[in-house]
DNA sequence: GCACGCTGCTGAATCGATAAAGCAGACCGA
DNA sequence: TCGGTCTGCTTTATCGATTCAGCAGCGTGC
C-alpha cells in the first residue's frame, strides 16, 4: 500500500467553519454536552449530516488511549483449524457481541512467529485492539502463558487447567465425553469401546479422553480402555478405524472427539462392509453441521461453538470496563444430539425427510 | 468499555531517552534512514527489542493518514449469509492475501442500516480501513451503488453487470449453470429438468437460471424450462421439490443453484421413496464442503470462493497502491466435480471409502 | 584560509479528536 | 450596584509517529 489520490476526509474543523465555533465546540456539540446551547447543537447536527461526517478512528483512538476493536486470534495459522466450520460459529458469536458494544472485530492469525512479540501481544500494545479473544491454542503454546502472565486483557476459548490466571469460556468436555460414552454403555449394550481422541496436545483431547475413561471405570470396564490419537481431522478418523480394524481386536462402539474423525470413519467400516450402527455404533462430538446431513447421521454431543464465543466476548467487554477482576472460568453444559449413528431410533422412519430441528436433544 | 489501568504502552520517547536522543532520531533509525549513523540505529534498536516496543498504530495511523487495514463487509446481517461455509473461503481467502501484505482484516457486517451512511461508507471515511471488500450484495442495494459511485477503494464478490464503474471478482456462473446442466441433459440423457433458482435479487441466482435456460435452449427445449425460485436454504430446496412434486409434472433431473437446496431435496426425494440419480438426478452448485459429505455424493459446480476472494483482495491493494485505475471485472472458470447424485459412475464402487481427493474434477 | 558539502542529529509542525481550564457576558440576589 | 453564579463558548494541551527544515561540526578542495 503506498501512494493513492485519497479524497480528503471531513474532519471537525470543517464542520467547526461552517458553523462558525471551534472545532472543539463541535466535538462537544456532537457528544451532546450539557455546556453547549440547543441551537448550536442543531447547527452541528445539520452540518455534519450534510457534509457527511465520520470521525476519524485513529484520531479518536490517539486521543482516548482505546481502539474500539478487538481482534479474534487464531493461533496456529494451520489451514485445518482457520477452515473449519467451528471458526465460523465462533466469529458469529464474537460479532454479535460486538456489535452490540459498538466495536470493531479485527481477525488475525498468528502469521508472525518469527517477531519476538506474538500476534496477540503485538495486537494489543500497537493498540490496534484494546483486547483479544484466543481461539485453540495448543497446550504447550508459550506465547498465550506470556500474554495471559502480561495481564492484558484476554479471554481464551477452551479450558485451560494449568492457567489458573487466564480467564477463558470453555465446554465441559471431561461431562460430556462421559455422557455420549455412557449412552453407548447404557443405552446400546455396547461393551468393547473404542475412543479416537483429539490431539493430546490440545486441552480438549485430553478432557473428551478423560470423560471416555470414566464412564469406562463407571462400569468397571476400566481395563478395556482403547484409545488411538487422532488429529481431528477426517483422514485421521479414517487412519485410525482402519489400524483398529486391522489389529483383529474386536470392537462394537467408537466414540469420536469430533464429527469429522467420526465421519471418516464411517467411510472406511462402510467400505469394509460394516454397518453402522449395527456392527459398530459411532458418535461424534460438536454438531458443527456436519453430522446431521451425512448418512447415518451422526449421534453428537452439541457444543455451541457461538454461545461460547459470545460469553467470551461479553466477559472480556466486562474486563475492559473494569467490572471484571480475577481470572475467570467458564464452562458450559453440553447437549447429547441422537441420530441414527449410534443406533437410536432416528426422529424420523429412516428414509424420511428429517427436519434439522426435528433432532432429538437431551441436555446432560 | 470504559474504564480502566492500562498500562502505559512503551512509545518512541522512551526509546530516545534510552538512547540519549530525540524521538525524531528514533523514528528515523527503525526506518533505517540514512541520516542515521549506523551505531545509533544499533543502539535504538537494541533499546526497542529490551522495551518491546510496538508502534502505536493510532499514531501511525493518523501521521500516514493509512490504516493499515482492510475490511471484509457482509451486507446483510442475515444469518443465512454470515453463517454460510462460503463465508468461511472467503475469510481464508482475504486473509491469506491481507497477511501477505501486512495489513489487518477487519470483520464487519452493515449492522447500521438506520444511519445515513452505510458500514462501507463508515469504515472507509472513518480512516478505520484503507478499502474494503463486500460479499454477498443484492442486486437492489442502493448502498453498493453509492460507494461504487463514490470512487472508495472497494472490490465486490459477485458480478455486478449493471454496475460497469464497480471492481469486482466473481464466478461464471452462466457458463457454469450451463455445463452443468448439459451434463444432465447429454451425459445423463435426462430431458425433463427443473430448475430451483436462487434468489433472483442477487446476480447469482439470475446468472445460474440463464446458464439454465441457455442449456435447454441449445438443446431445443426452451419450451421445457422449469423454474421454481428458492433462497439457497436447505428448506427452500425441500420445499421447492415437495411443490413440484405436488404439481404432478413429471421431472427426470434437477439443477439447484446450491448445494444445501440439494441436499435439502434429496432428503424430500428420498422420504417420497424416490431414488437419486435413479428416478430424479439432482446437481448443485458451490461445493463448498456439504456436497462430498452427503449420500449419495452431490455432483456440482466447484466455485473457488477463496481464490476470488484472495484475487480480490490482491486487486484491492492494486487499487490502493494507485496500480489499477480503472474498474475492473474478473471472472473465474468454474470446476465440474462430478459425484454419485447425477448418476455418474462414482470414483470408488459405491460404498467403498472415497477419498476427498478422488472426485472427477473437470474443468470447462 | 575559507567556502562548500556532507553527516547526523534537533526542533517544530502535523495528522484529528477531545478533555480541561479559562474567560467573556448575562443574569441574579441582596 | 456589586460580588457571584451560569451559560456558552474559546484556548490550550495531549495522544504517538513521522516528516521536513535547520543547523552544528567536520572534512575537503583550491
Amino acid at each position: 500500500m503506498a501512494p493513492r489520490t485519497r479524497t480528503r476526509g471531513v474532519t471537525l474543523e470543517d464542520i467547526a467553519q461552517r458553523v462558525g465555533i471551534t472545532r472543539a465546540a463541535a466535538s462537544m456539540a456532537l457528544a451532546d454536552s450539557t455546556r453547549i446551547s440547543e441551537k448550536t447543537k442543531r447547527a452541528v447536527r445539520e452540518a455534519a449530516a450534510e457534509l457527511g461526517y465520520v470521525p476519524n478512528s485513529a484520531g479518536r483512538a490517539l486521543r482516548r488511549q482505546r481502539a474500539g476493536a478487538i481482534a479474534l486470534i487464531v493461533p496456529n495459522t494451520s489451514h485445518h483449524v482457520f477452515g473449519h466450520t467451528y471458526f465460523m460459529h465462533v466469529l458469529t458469536g464474537v460479532s454479535s457481541s460486538a456489535n452490540a458494544h459498538d466495536v470493531q472485530v479485527i481477525v488475525s492469525t498468528n502469521a508472525d512467529e518469527a517477531g519476538r512479540a506474538s500476534a496477540f501481544e503485538r495486537i494489543i500494545r500497537s493498540g490496534t485492539a484494546d483486547g483479544v479473544i484466543v481461539t485453540a491454542a495448543p497446550v504447550d503454546d508459550a506465547n498465550v502463558e506470556t500474554l495471559v502472565a502480561s495481564g492484558l486483557p484476554v479471554v481464551l476459548l477452551g479450558n485451560f487447567p494449568y492457567l489458573p490466571e487466564a480467564t477463558s469460556v470453555g465446554a465441559d468436555d471431561v461431562a460430556a465425553s462421559r455422557l455420549v460414552t455412557e449412552h453407548l454403555l447404557t443405552v446400546h449394550g455396547r461393551t468393547r469401546l473404542l475412543h479416537v481422541s483429539g490431539p493430546l496436545d490440545h486441552q480438549t483431547g485430553i478432557d473428551r479422553r478423560e470423560g471416555f475413561l470414566a464412564a469406562l471405570a463407571g462400569h468397571g470396564l476400566a481395563d478395556e480402555a482403547w484409545v488411538v490419537e487422532g488429529d481431528m481431522s477426517e483422514e485421521s478418523g479414517a487412519a485410525a478405524v482402519v489400524a483398529a480394524l486391522d489389529s483383529g481386536r474386536p470392537f462394537d462402539g467408537a466414540v469420536f472427539a469430533n464429527d469429522d474423525m467420526a465421519f471418516g470413519a464411517m467411510q472406511v467400516l462402510r467400505a469394509r462392509g460394516l454397518d453402522v450402527p449395527t456392527d459398530v455404533a459411532v458418535v461424534g462430538f460438536d454438531d458443527f453441521g456436519l453430522a446431521r446431513t451425512t448418512t447415518p447421521g451422526i449421534t453428537t454431543m452439541r457444543v455451541s461453538a457461538e454461545q461460547m464465543a459470545r460469553i467470551a466476548t461479553d466477559t472480556l467487554f466486562a474486563i475492559l470496563a473494569g467490572q471484571q477482576a480475577g481470572p475467570l472460568h467458564q464452562e458450559l453444559p453440553v447437549q447429547l444430539v441422537t441420530r441414527d449413528s449410534c443406533g437410536c431410533p432416528a426422529p424420523f422412519p429412516r428414509g424420511q425427510a428429517a427436519a434439522p430441528w426435528a433432532d432429538t436433544a437431551v441436555t446432560p
